[in-house]
DNA sequence: CACATTTGACCGAG
DNA sequence: CTCGGTCAAATGTG
């Protein structure tokens, strides 16, 4: 087995809760999030979604903050600065009573062919500091 | 048994 | 109306 389009694992648990097809693309984009908090903390979200450009490129959108895991005293305020949250280590499946503090922001993209063209540098000029994100509104 | 995964439908926004 | 996004239910697997 080869790992043939399964996104890379960021050390976080994430729980597929839908699939779309987008108009720009020809292939479905997946939509994760944490599977921890229940449905309610931690607002990270993960997208998966292959470039029509390159089949084999998985870009990998993370937004949101973690707030999982979040020991005793911490958020208290401020926060937020950057995006981000923390790093971890791996992820098998299963982790439901603890679990591990990560951090990511973006990974993008999954390389497993060849090919030239990818728009990585775009993506990643855009992230540089912030993202335009609209991330979660009022929902 | 619990949890994760899957598909469909619904909703809000433009 | 259309598109994107999320939730809900059901099912399978470990």
């Amino acid at each position: 087995m080869g790992n043939t389009e399964i996104p890379p694992e960021d050390g976080y648990t994430w729980r597929k809760y839908g699939q779309k097809d987008i108009l720009n693309s020809r292939f479905p984009r997946s939509y994760f999030r944490c599977t921890h908090q229940k449905l309610y903390q931690c607002p990270a979200k993960k997208q998966v979604q292959r470039l029509d450009d390159d089949p084999n490129i998985f870009e990998v959108t993370y937004r949101g903050d973690h707030t999982c895991h979040l020991s005793t005293v911490n958020m208290g305020g401020g926060s937020s600065t950057s995006g981000g949250a923390a790093a971890g280590p791996s992820t098998s499946r299963y982790g439901r009573d603890v679990d591990y503090p990560v951090a990511d922001m973006a990974d993008v993209m999954f390389n497993s062919g060849s090919s030239s063209s990818t728009s990585m540098d775009l993506i990643f000029s855009s992230m540089d500091d912030k993202w335009p994100d609209s991330a979660d509104k009022k929902n």
